[in-house]
DNA sequence: ACTATACGACCGAGCGCTCACTCATAGACA
DNA sequence: TGTCTATGAGTGAGCGCTCGGTCGTATAGT
């Protein structure tokens, strides 16, 4: 089930062979994503990040018909990383007591280690062509379901009180959103708390232990 | 104190006349905003922003030295609004019971309305100069701890257990977020809750009373 | 009251330049 | 020889910003 989000993507392109495709573009998003995340997408130039690939500007142009479908690339590389991550790290925790704490946890380390990918995100979304954008962000809540099925697993262990569907789900998305929050406070976030401090205020937060 | 950010900004001009340039600025502000949210910040030409503020390119840039300028001002107006938003809204729930409740209603209600302006902010905090994005940063933290007075002001009614600062300040943080996440994921939310629901839900989240 | 001078806001054609994208050609491999 | 991939100089549309100049009004001089 090793589906990669780049080749097979509806991102058309001039080259038959697949593979090559796969891994050209691989190298584009790699060299492209580091210069959105330095310069933003508009101030990068294609020159820059072909020169990055070690591609020629040409050579780019086959795999790809815009600037615009590099950077739905990268949003689709980088949704896949922060994903992997998530799942990864759930089975990890599967069978452990405190299920839904570890995959807090968890999740957390991941977005601080993808701080600035999942900054970009936030930046860029809404230059994407229109048809795209809905993608990107129904991928991105495609995040919060995997932490929604954790707190269910939970619910069904007792361990915690039966949610309907409609809180449970703005819980799963609250904790997303508050582990994001720490990449885009990170600059005053960070300046008084560790990221060990945070996980663990905001998984008492989110258990509703701070308050009453 | 009716202190005006765009008048008094640190953002050079030609022109002598204070008031003028007070009124021309929010005119340009007032036509750009709209601009930058339907179409971004980079796609907008300063031709269109011209037109739209009926003034002169020419004449435009005698208020303002650049484009991001332009983006600067913008930002300094966003966040004045939502400022004010906010603290009329607490003057006004001053003396009830359930302070906290009322703001965070009240305030939610001021993201639900300026819902486009704050994913604005959102997008191109990033694009301005290094010097101003500290400033805008900074600003958005002025928010949380408007609601970080409202909550002390309930604890020391002793209606909330006593909170370190590190606590409290995260949960005013924490709110500030979660209404944000009202303006970022409302193409999501929105088809789950209305604001009421939304407001409902997430007050009871942030009392600590769903879970456990 | 009339003229001369100065001032400062306003104007918009156009300059200089950047940058996304193309295409004619070359190379690789079968 | 034919097919597929690689190349990078070239192109032109479009952009932010400038600058020489106009015009309405205020002030000074007579």
């Amino acid at each position: 089930m090793k589906k990669n989000p780049i080749g097979t993507s509806d991102v058309p392109t001039q080259v038959k062979n697949p593979e090559l495709v796969e891994q050209r573009r691989q190298q584009i998003v790699e060299a492209a994503v580091p210069l959105f995340i330095e310069n933003g997408f508009h101030k990068t130039t294609t020159r820059q990040i072909a020169r990055a690939a070690k591609v020629s500007v040409g050579s780019m142009y086959e795999y790809v018909a815009s600037k615009e479908d590099i950077l739905y690339l990268a949003c689709l590389s980088i949704h896949d990383q922060v994903e992997q991550g998530v799942t990864q790290a759930i089975s990890r925790t599967d069978n452990s007591r405190d299920i839904l704490k570890e995959v807090i946890r968890e999740f957390f380390m991941v977005c601080h280690r993808m701080s600035d990918q999942i900054l970009l995100m936030y930046q860029v979304t809404k230059s994407l062509p229109q048809q795209w954008q809905k993608k990107v962000l129904t991928n991105d809540i495609r995040i919060s379901d995997l932490l929604l099925d954790a707190l269910k697993k939970v619910m069904a262990a007792g361990d915690l009180p039966q949610l309907d569907e409609a809180t449970g789900n703005l819980i799963a998305q609250n904790i997303t959103v508050l582990g994001h929050m720490w990449t885009f406070r990170r600059w005053h976030l960070a300046s008084m708390y560790s990221i060990e401090q945070y996980i663990q205020l905001q998984t008492d937060f989110i258990m509703g232990l701070l308050v009453k």
